[in-house]
RNA sequence: AGCGGGGUAGGGUAGCCAGGAAAUCCCGACGGGCCCAUAACCCGUAGACCAAUGGUUCAAAUCCAUUCCCCGCUACCA
């Protein structure tokens, strides 16, 4: 019977598009281990979908004035959707909203309460009266009870990564409206995680072959002690708690998600015909399973799934690999959804090639660090390596074969160069393997893009061009092993660019789709005697020129004022900042929040003319709102001043010359960080070395700073 | 400011956890060749005091300490 392997893969969450770093994380490696098990002869199960309960959904709901599940559809329409495109080959991709998935997350919740790992509990949870709704963890912000940052957020410290829950959180406020929320009473239930303890340490022992930074990461929590974490929530969209008196609650969605791997196996059976069929991966000890997942994902599977899979069936598998990618990084700053920072899937697939693109984020895997998303390296490795080394290879063999020959020709007597051709299809078949076993994705394209310039190297040592006129049948032997070389690339490159594996293997005459043969197709004999048909290239370079959008001046869009401070008050809730009330002439006045504090007296800045960004997104800072930020220039010293507009008229505009100005109506601070204003030796204030004119006189420092202050 | 991840030839990377003679690979540059191929391909050459300083060691890119810089997250940055 075949080798089972389950592949259990992230669920995206239903909330937003996918960008590059969901492919780049989990998909693209877990899609490529796939392919590659397959065509390894393993009975492969590959399953995800889309998580689609949780907070954040409704909230969008709420801010579109819709239903959650219209939000949740659209959003799954368009992942099915870019997860074909992207070529990623699962065997079902559902969602979490599923009858079937229900039935399953309730079956589990059940069954866990009636063993005891999950138990009621009143808690004091924390009410709004402003906003009027028990808050959400993310809502809640507070001190960290077990290392005292003052930024933990309710299910989680940044600072020290605990998980938390909301009540353990000291001086809390409410995130949305910054008032203090009140305890009420509220029966939640439970899951038992530190019952579990002793299992899980005992599990992960043989998981030597973890990657380090899984297995440390795990390790480390562990260590701390894992804490019992309520699964319900009060709120209306997501899973119906299926005991009685909890009507009005939810189950907590990354309960509610990682079930999903389960769930979805169940359904591929019985859309299969054949109801039982999961167990064949779930039940036999044998199937070995593997998870994909980024970085912020690991204790969730290292931990809570396994718990919930020991406590609901002890003999369901658990995961024997969990190769967690790191992050892809978008011109050095993270891929975001919530920031907006991101290449888009249906954006990529409009522009570019799919294959293309699976190549570039293939060799710059973020496998053991961050990597960059680099439109111009993106260029060059998809023109010099992509086209200039494989893709020509196959065009220049092909193209050649098919004007001289018309058809496969056959192989003749071999030389001691031939030969070592011929072995080096199987060394390379055997040294890409040995990299693929073990993750390392880069190393194994990398290896078959060797392989690609060897064909290189011998179609130039064997030039064929020349044996063409003299020794036909030694030109057509060349050609022959050229032609094998092809064949065997096409096989190696499946996992990784499978779209132009299939358009070699039909150009070779193949009978069917490379995406049904095994591995060592790669030795088959060629057809030959097959009649070519003259190619096109399968790749096509690219011009950095059509893909850098014209970029704007970021200058041009912040729209800088005078401003006559009126007031300035000390800031109610914070130690370093003043809130303080301007006069902008024609635009009125305004309040805008300031940590000029250590640096100004009230006194001194009252009634002085400063510079001031009206067109920046407001925010509260410490609950008041900004709706604007001064400019203050600072140096490596810690030198900070003001800047001074002279005595030109309040509203009037500040500006550089020769950048046109064309204000954004809002401007979010991003886009402001990226303009780089500095001091000049005479203490004028410059961007791009041109100097900023108030109405009458140019901006300079308020007081002495070093040159090359930078102003914020 | 706090936390996390980094700093290796012009660019991108490997090696670092388990320290050892000439530091990996790809691209680019330069020189030559070829002319079959998407001005592509092949061969050769140059290019790195492995961020800095100090330490441990017979031996450090690799371990320790300090500093500087970059990136990300977070924030009483705006």
């Amino acid at each position: 019977m075949k080798e089972k392997i389950y592949i259990g893969v992230a669920w995206p969450y239903a909330n937003g598009s996918l960008h590059l770093g969901h492919i780049a994380g989990c998909y693209l490696p877990a899609d490529i281990f796939a392919r590659y098990s397959r065509m390894k002869g393993k009975d492969v199960l590959m399953v995800s979908g889309s998580d689609e309960h949780g907070t954040p959904i409704t909230i969008t709901a709420d801010k579109e004035k819709t239903t959650p599940q219209v939000i949740v559809d659209r959003y799954h329409k368009e992942h099915i959707q870019n997860m074909k495109q992207m070529g990623i080959s699962f065997d079902l991709f559902t969602r979490t909203t599923t009858k079937n998935h229900e039935k399953l997350v309730q079956d589990i919740f059940l069954t866990l309460y009636k063993k005891g790992h999950i138990y009621k509990k009143s808690i004091e949870a924390f009410y709004c009266n402003n906003c009027n709704r028990f808050l959400p963890d993310r809502y809640i912000e507070g001190n960290c009870p077990n290392c005292g940052s003052q930024n933990a957020r309710g299910d989680q410290c940044d600072e020290c990564g605990k998980l938390l829950d909301p009540q353990d959180l000291l001086n809390v406020k409410c995130k949305i409206c910054g008032s203090t929320p009140e305890i009420r009473n509220s029966d939640h239930l439970f899951f038992a995680l530190s019952k579990f303890e002793d299992k899980l340490l005992s599990w992960i022992k043989d998981k030597k072959h973890w990657k380090p930074s899984v297995l440390k990461f795990t390790k480390n929590w562990l260590e701390n002690g894992l804490q019992d974490r309520a699964i319900t929530r009060d709120m209306e969209w997501g899973t119906k708690v299926p005991i009685e008196g909890f009507d009005d609650k939810r189950i907590y969605v990354w309960f509610d998600a990682v079930i999903g791997y389960l769930s979805a196996s169940k359904e591929w059976s019985d859309k299969q015909g054949k109801p039982d069929q999961w167990e064949k991966w779930w039940k036999d000890p044998k199937a070995l399973h593997y998870y994909f997942l980024a970085k912020d994902n690991i204790p969730f599977h290292t931990l809570i799934w396994p718990s919930i899979l020991m406590g609901y069936n002890d003999k369901l598998n658990l995961a024997y690999d969990i190769p967690a990618n790191e992050y892809l990084r978008l011109k050095g700053e993270q891929f975001s959804k919530s920031r907006g920072i991101a290449i888009w899937v249906p954006d990529i697939i409009k522009n570019f090639d799919v294959d293309a693109v699976r190549y570039y984020l293939s060799i710059n895997m973020p496998e053991n660090k961050d990597t960059d998303w680099l439109w111009d390296d993106f260029v060059a490795k998809n023109n010099d390596e992509l086209v200039g080394a494989y893709g020509n290879f196959v065009h220049r063999v092909v193209t050649f074969t098919q004007k001289n020959f018309g058809k496969i020709p056959k192989l003749s007597t071999l030389d001691k160069l031939d030969k070592e051709a011929l072995e080096k299809i199987k060394e390379t078949s055997k040294e890409i393997s040995g990299y693929l076993d073990k993750f390392e994705f880069k190393k194994g394209l990398r290896t078959a893009m060797t392989l690609a310039q060897f064909g290189n190297f011998y179609f130039d040592q064997k030039q064929p061009w020349v044996l063409v006129k003299n020794d036909k049948e030694a030109c057509g032997s060349v050609l022959h092993i050229c032609l094998k070389i092809i064949k065997a690339l096409s096989v190696f490159m499946v996992p990784f660019l499978p779209f132009s594996s299939d358009k070699i293997w039909c150009l070779l005459g193949e009978k069917g789709s490379i995406h049904d043969k095994t591995w060592d197709v790669a030795f088959d004999d060629l057809q030959t005697g097959f009649e070519l048909e003259s190619p096109q290239p399968l790749f096509k370079k690219l011009d950095i020129k059509d893909i850098i959008e014209t970029e704007e001046d970021p200058f041009s869009k912040v729209d800088l004022r005078v401003a006559k401070v009126i007031d300035v008050k000390d800031h109610p809730e914070a130690d370093k900042l003043y809130m303080l009330h301007l006069d902008l002439g024609k635009l009125g006045k305004r309040v805008i929040v300031a940590g000029m504090k250590p640096y100004y007296t009230p006194e001194e800045i009252t009634g002085k003319s400063i510079v001031v960004v009206v067109n920046l997104k407001p925010v509260k800072i410490r609950g008041v709102t900004s709706n604007g930020m001064l400019l203050a220039a600072e140096d490596s010293k810690g030198v900070v001043a003001l800047l001074n507009p002279g005595d030109s008229i309040p509203g009037s505009k500040v500006v550089v010359k020769g950048v046109a100005k064309k204000p954004a109506s809002v401007l979010e601070f991003e886009d402001f960080k990226k303009i780089k204003l500095v001091v000049d030796e005479f203490g004028k204030a410059t961007y791009n070395k041109k100097v900023l004119c108030a109405e009458k006189t140019d901006v300079i420092s308020d007081k002495p700073v070093e040159k090359g202050a930078k102003i914020l």
